[in-house]
RNA sequence: UCCGGAGUAGCUCAAUGGUAGAGCGGGUGGCUGUUAACCACUAGGCUGGGGGUUCAAGUCCCUCCUCCGGAGCCA
């Protein structure tokens, strides 16, 4: 889109000649264009107004003098306020006082809608403050900035996935029963009976292996845990991929590839909005297979050589995350967690059955697990075994142990948190920032 | 749910128990190269709600509400 440089010849009522999109308007130097966005900024020295004028594309600054244009576009350009809707034509001229290199100089303005007072002005404001104008704060650089990258992520994933020959599988939101009994639910009215809003599309996707070999699947999941960290949301995006005829080292190769396919493909491709959010390169370039593998005693041991007080069988906390990966140059594979402590669906390791063939990969700089997954128990008989010993309705997961009674196949899988994962390559302090209008606790608006 | 912190102008914040202020934003005026421009003037307040102590409460006490940070739970 963006670089589809002419989309509109003709004049039209409230319009100018040849629409140029900012990002786009350095090659049209010395041309007459029409640019089309919002005011950003104004600032004036007597008879000339500086208006900065963004499109989504980028950012130009439009030049007024009041000699060389009508009264009615200098009195437009003087009496203009931030944010609103304006249409400028112009001659573009590459300037080197200009924030971009080039500028436009105004010929004619016109406003298309003048915006009332605009709450988020150029200082600054509070968190609490900005997430209820975060309709509105959207439009700021920065925001900007990290929805490029987070857009360039989940594009990353896709392509990753499709180029590998998986196949999507999109799987429900509304669901009978718990996935894995582990986590707090969102409850719905479901025509008289109780539906669950999905956690995870893995059962799901576990299904669609045997018709399709490799399947991943993206959506929506939803967790109504009353978490309150930097690190959780009650709606967030997951990607998951599942395999069939893959066991857990097969799975951390796929994920190690994955997640360093990611990281070359933000630093390709949006090294601008890195700049942007002031992003030191440095670590992500790092971000290379093969990553360190250790086991859940070895993590273990890293804490008790740091002194951090930890019992042994429990699982991490964040605290503990950040110390364990603090100790690798990039994201670390975790694996063979205590079973007790995973989900029912995991298969055990034939080597110590107290052990579940899990893996968590922990983000480097403190932003500890981006990826959760394992190898799945496809023997039917343990299955149904562990689905009782989880406290589970056997009923709910008829159709899920049919899968270990038509064809059982060892298979492994994943999933990976965008938005955690957003936060982990722009270094941002909460994931929050990381999803246009983020849910939690305390937040269902705007 | 637990622990801690904060609610004062549209926003970010000041204000010994004694007349509630600044910067930004808004408005008016000035400036032909501004870079979160600058300069002058100006409007703007139920100090989160309720109760109490006091001659006097933004300030002290109780309570409720809201938000923020952390923990737990989790991805």
């Amino acid at each position: 889109m963006e670089s589809s440089a002419v989309i509109n010849r003709t004049t039209r009522k409230g319009g100018f000649m040849k629409h140029v999109y900012i990002a786009d308007a350095g090659s049209h130097e010395g041309q007459t264009v029409t640019v089309k966005g919002w005011l950003h900024n104004k600032r004036s020295s007597g008879r000339l107004w500086f208006l900065l004028v963004r499109d989504g594309t980028g950012m130009i600054q439009s030049v007024v003098s009041q000699k060389d244009v009508q009264e009615a576009t200098f009195e437009a350009a003087r009496t203009v306020n931030q944010e609103s809707s304006v249409i400028m034509r112009g001659t573009v001229i590459a300037d080197e006082r200009a924030p971009g290199g080039y500028e436009l100089q105004v010929e004619e303005m016109s406003v298309y809608q003048q915006a009332e007072e605009y709450p988020i002005t150029p200082k600054e404001h509070g968190t609490a403050f900005l997430m209820d104008h975060r309709h509105l704060w959207l439009r700021s650089s920065r925001q900007r900035a990290i929805l490029k990258i987070r857009h360039e992520i989940i594009k990353a994933c896709r392509d990753f996935f499709d180029s590998r020959g998986f196949t999507l599988v999109d799987t429900p939101i509304f669901t009978p029963a718990a996935c894995e009994g582990t986590t707090t639910l969102f409850e719905t009215e479901y025509f008289g009976q109780k539906a669950f809003l999905s956690q995870s599309g893995q059962l799901y996707s576990e299904a669609a292996i045997a018709a399709l070999g490799k399947v991943y699947c993206f959506g929506p999941t939803f967790r109504a845990e009353k978490s309150k960290t930097r690190r959780h949301l009650t709606e967030f995006w997951m990607v998951e991929p599942e395999v069939a005829w893959a066991d857990l080292d097969d799975n951390m190769d796929l994920a190690e590839a994955f997640v360093s396919y990611i990281v070359e493909k933000v630093l390709e491709n949006r090294g601008e909005e890195l700049k942007q959010l002031e992003r030191d390169t440095r670590p992500l370039e790092r971000v290379q297979p093969p990553f360190l593998r250790i086991s859940y005693d070895e993590a273990a041991d890293i804490l008790k050589q740091e002194g951090v007080s930890f019992e042994l069988g429990n699982d991490f906390g964040g605290g503990d995350e950040t110390v364990i990966s603090g100790r690798f140059d990039r994201p670390v594979m975790v694996h063979r967690y205590p079973a007790a402590i995973k989900a029912f669906y995991m298969k055990r390791d034939p080597h110590d059955e107290s052990r579940a063939l899990g893996v968590d990969v922990l983000a480097p700089e403190g932003y500890g697990e981006i990826i959760g997954g394992g190898q799945r128990e496809d023997d039917y008989e343990t299955l149904r075994k562990r689905i009782d010993e989880h406290g589970l309705p056997q009923d709910a997961f008829q159709w899920y142990l049919d899968l270990r009674r038509y064809g059982s196949v060892p298979h492994s899988g994943f999933g990976l948190g965008i938005e955690r994962t957003v936060a982990w390559i722009c270094k941002l302090p909460h994931v929050r920032e990381t999803i246009p209008f983020p849910r939690m606790m305390h937040r269902l608006n705007p």
